[in-house]
DNA sequence: GCCCTCACG
DNA sequence: GACGTACGTGAGGGCT
């Protein structure tokens, strides 16, 4: 047999295969550094640093006569394996991975590259898994295997061929080290871990058997099944109970521990052959990590001269940076992908860079509607591609045949290509407002990660800082570039035509734009993040929302339209008697909801008292102003009122809901916005779900129409008064806190103390007002506010506000700091760090009193928002195993839907998390307060 | 496309 | 003494 040159050399005798446990290596890393920071952004990079490090010495302590020819680093790829289904709690106990963790990952993989190494993960296998595999291989093949690591998982696989080394004492680990351990020969390791079971993994075990009796007990019987066997022969009658009640749970930890030789790999040993690493490559990676001493260590092991470990400089937020030294933009250079070669040579160069910027194409803008019509990637300034997959053919469709147009790839090949790499760990995928695309591809069972997002970029930056988050805004804001205008592809109005129906080579330029502009943009923002400090804010706030959010909103709300139905009926013929009342008591008809008309019909013709208002000249006739004509005996605006609030209910909730329940799904699917409030907040539109009515007896009637399948519960959890806790904490205010330690009426203790009541028997107007102050000190309030809020003289009002700031001064200390703050920075942070630009705090005149109140405002809300997001990021993972879906978020509320008999299960899970969502970031100095309620609808879960 | 009004926290 | 007047949102209907 002969071999050409060029093909590796066939793996067998003489070879040797080290295979490198790389997660064990993170985290070894990660535990053994302090939580160091890439200087010029902020990125985390401790366990990178020295995942890098111990990856250096390994190749330094490896050469010699033992050196391998082949060698992989392997890493965990996902959590869920085939384990999972033997036994639900394996590794279920694993505490969360560190915030600043996963973000290193990706990178982790990057270095690997960087060395040369071979990089193997696999999708529902576990590294332990891929390894056992290699190993059988390389042994099967003739050749040995080295297993550098030190996880005892492994030691079963010691034997003949196959030994171990631990990377940090570089001693080798033999059988006779496997037996200090484990009392047995390495084949029967598996059998004394099944017996002892395992904390770390959640491996049951037997109960009461630890290591050294199970070793006993193999040692004495020979293996497992013959223990098991003959377990009534044991003469202890505790430890014979044991083996006799917990057979079968002892069978299922044998299969937990057992590794599996067996895994399919995508790849031959000959593929491992050792490189020896691309030296700039290497030193362009480290130095881009930023690491001054290994960078300096390897060019000098390499000879070569260190490149330059730069820092860059700060720079502002709206100094079009990126934009200076790129190339301009340039739409006709872009490729259109039309085979399966060319995607595949683009795949080849993201997996080299390990980025890529990816947007989707769309039929339309409704994520769980819209048909994919084509993918954009760009690697670079002048480098993006155009996949076209869903375009019909324009003459065709005159026919409305829909056919599709030709030169595209089959939809389904596509995917199949682009899956690996979407969900690929150790690629980044950017984009601009990722959770549209992530549940697009997410309808096509890709789940994209790890993700990075421009917009969210952009509102961790500059939250409330005057220019939108949106691509078009951020190109000319940062780029100084003007986008196409989707009008001019799809047209507007009547004529509007879909994504679907643009011409392909009209379409390659406008689709690979987008993502060129994503890809500059996240060049732009990637290195402001540390200097401007919302690195932290960006990845624990914001990012990790897209996945829960794009859950969230696939999974909808359940809505019984004949009910809405029903009560659209009904609104509708009360609005023609009020309609018909107020015409009698008008003496004329005209359109009761045009207040146009209406003020007309209240101020000129009935001549009733109340002024002008605003430029436009009309009179004002808003539900104050016809609640005090209604209070001074008027029957028309009291009749107006209650058309207006039944119009309102009938048009925006009881109508417009039923148009938004989905074909296919028959629920309601609305949309978040994650950057659509400044403070942090989220939006929800389309429907929005978030001002359901809840305040008046008739609007709570819909939401009984927000319903649980059947088996199933609506559940509802809400924080109790967050954001005066938050003040309490924020501000400081003794009295406060301990009226929250304890437990009591908090707008009853203030009343309290501003008026020297007792709280027991206390007049409930005086707890009102008492109350109004406690919300509108948030606000920012003003006596005139309070006064127009309470329906009481000002100077009442301002006597209230004042005899407030007497008794709790810290509250006027916090408001005064915090506007001093906001004037010297420009902006204001949250208790977690998110951060709000505040401009207009240095104008003067009136225009200031507006952004003062905003900041004032700004913290306490963005610290409230926070903590549900803190919530919402965790809860995915705090329900696991209980059926239950989190559907809806109402600012201080969580909604989820539950299987009947999971209920309490599911409040005592979420309410746990959500209690603690400010550990481990904050200490709040009050306890947070959840309130849970369920039932066969909303308005019965509140 | 702006304004008014009103639904929510 | 006047200004404007509680924070944050989204949607529907009227009107230009």
């Amino acid at each position: 047999m002969t071999q050409s040159n060029d093909a590796p050399a066939k793996f067998g005798k003489g070879s040797h295969l080290h295979l490198i446990d790389g997660s064990a290596f993170i985290f070894r890393a990660y535990h053994a550094l302090p939580p160091l920071t890439r200087k010029s952004d902020g990125t985390p990079i401790g366990a990178v640093a020295g995942f890098c490090n111990m990856l250096w010495k390994y190749i330094q302590d490896s050469s010699g006569a033992d050196a391998p020819t082949h060698a992989a680093v392997i890493f965990d790829h996902s959590s869920k394996t085939f384990r999972n289904e033997i036994y639900p709690e394996y590794k279920a106990n694993r505490p969360e991975l560190p915030e600043d963790l996963r973000p290193q990952f990706p990178l982790t993989r990057e270095a690997t590259r960087a060395f040369n190494i071979a990089c193997i993960e696999q999708q529902d296998y576990e590294a332990d898994d891929i390894i056992a595999t290699l190993a059988c291989q390389a042994r099967a093949a003739g050749g040995t295997a080295t297993i550098i690591s030190s996880d005892k998982d492994l030691m079963q696989l010691i034997g003949d061929g196959v030994d171990m080394m631990d990377p940090m004492k570089n001693k080798p680990i033999g059988p006779d080290e496997v037996f200090e351990k484990f009392g047995v020969t390495p084949d029967k390791v598996v059998d004394i871990q099944a017996l002892a079971g395992d904390s770390v993994d959640n491996v049951p075990g037997a109960p009461g058997i630890g290591i050294k009796t199970a070793a006993l007990l193999i040692n004495e019987y020979g293996d497992l099944e013959t223990l098991l066997a003959r377990a009534g022969e044991i003469k202890q009658p505790k430890r014979r109970q044991v083996l006799q009640d917990n057979a079968e749970l002892i069978r299922i930890s044998k299969r937990l521990v057992q590794l599996d030789c067996n895994t399919p790999v995508e790849f031959t040993l000959e593929s491992l052959e050792v490189q020896e690493p691309n030296h700039e490559a290497l030193l362009d990676f480290l130095s881009r990590m930023e690491f001054r001493t290994l960078t300096n260590r390897v060019a000098d092991r390499f000879g070569k001269e260190a490149p330059a470990v730069t820092v860059s400089t700060p720079a502002a937020v709206t100094a079009p940076a990126g934009s200076v030294e790129l190339p301009p933009i340039n739409r006709e250079a872009y490729v259109t992908i039309r085979d399966a070669a060319t995607l595949k040579d683009w795949l080849a160069e993201i997996a080299t860079l390990g980025a890529v910027a990816v947007d989707t194409e769309t039929s339309g803008l409704d994520e769980m509607e819209a048909d994919l019509v084509g993918v954009s990637l760009s690697t670079g300034p002048g480098r993006a591609a155009y996949l076209p997959l869903g375009h019909v053919d324009g003459a065709a469709d005159l026919f409305g045949s829909g056919d599709l147009a030709p030169g595209q790839m089959a939809l389904a090949e596509a995917l199949a290509l682009l899956k690996p790499m979407l969900e690929d760990p150790a690629t980044l995928k950017i984009g601009q407002n990722v959770k549209y695309d992530w549940k697009i591809f997410a309808r096509h069972g890709i789940r994209m990660t790890p993700v990075e997002d421009t917009m969210l970029m952009s509102f961790a930056l500059n939250a409330g800082g005057g220019i939108g988050h949106g691509m078009d805004a951020l190109a000319e804001a940062h780029l100084g570039h003007q986008t196409i205008p989707i009008k001019e592809l799809i047209g507007s109005g009547k004529s509007q035509i879909t994504f679907a129906q643009v011409p392909i080579d009209k379409a390659a330029p406008y689709a690979g734009e987008d993502a060129e502009v994503t890809w500059r943009l996240w060049h732009f923002f990637r290195p402001q993040l540390g200097p401007n400090a919302v690195t932290t804010a960006y990845r624990t706030l914001e990012v990790p929302m897209i996945p829960v959010l794009a859950d969230m909103e696939m999974a909808g709300v359940k809505v019984d339209t004949d009910h809405l139905a029903r009560m659209s009926n009904a609104f509708a013929q009360k609005m023609a008697q009020l309609e018909d009342e107020i015409h009698g008591l008008a003496g004329e008809k005209f359109n009761v909801g045009s207040p146009k008309q209406l003020g007309e019909i209240l101020f000129d013709k009935m001549s009733l008292q109340g002024g002008k208002q605003g430029k436009t000249g009309a009179y004002s006739t808003s539900a104050d102003v016809l609640e005090d004509l209604a209070a001074e005996g008027h029957e028309l605006p009291g009749r107006v009122l209650d058309w207006r609030q039944i119009s309102k209910l009938k048009s925006t909730y009881t109508d417009a809901l039923q148009t938004h329940v989905n074909k296919e799904t028959g629920r309601v699917h609305t949309s978040y916005s994650i950057t659509g409030a400044q403070t942090g907040r989220l939006a929800s539109t389309d429907p929005n779900l978030q001002n359901i009515p809840v305040r008046t007896d008739e609007g709570r009637r819909i939401r009984e129409a927000f319903i649980a399948p059947a088996g199933h519960k609506i559940v509802s959890l809400d924080y109790s008064q967050i954001e005066l806790r938050i003040l309490a904490h924020v501000a400081d205010i003794p009295a406060l806190k301990q009226a929250f330690r304890d437990g009591i009426d908090i707008h009853a203790m203030t009343a309290s103390q501003m008026f020297g009541v007792p709280v027991d028997g206390m007049d409930p107007m005086i707890r009102r007002r008492a109350k109004a102050i406690n919300f509108g000190v948030i606000y920012g309030i003003s006596g005139f506010g309070l006064a127009r809020n309470l329906r009481i003289p000002r100077a009442e009002a301002q006597a209230f506000i004042d005899t407030y700031f007497e008794r709790f001064p810290e509250i006027r200390a916090y408001m005064d700091r915090t506007v001093e703050d906001a004037k010297r920075d420009g902006y204001v942070r949250t208790l977690f760090g998110r951060r709000i630009m505040t401009p207009g705090i240095n104008q003067s005149g009136p225009a200031a009193g507006g952004a003062r109140r905003a900041a004032i405002n700004a913290p306490i809300q963005g610290a409230a928002a926070d903590i549900i997001r803190r919530a919402m990021i965790r809860m995915p993972e705090a329900i696991r195993g209980i059926p239950a879906r989190m559907l809806l978020q109402v600012h201080d509320e969580l909604v989820f839907e539950v299987e009947d008999g999971a209920v309490d299960q599911l409040i005592t899970a979420a309410r746990a998390i959500m209690e603690n969502s400010p550990d481990p970031a904050v200490k709040l100095s009050v306890p947070l307060v959840v309130d849970a309620g369920q039932g066969a609808n909303w308005a019965a879960a509140h």
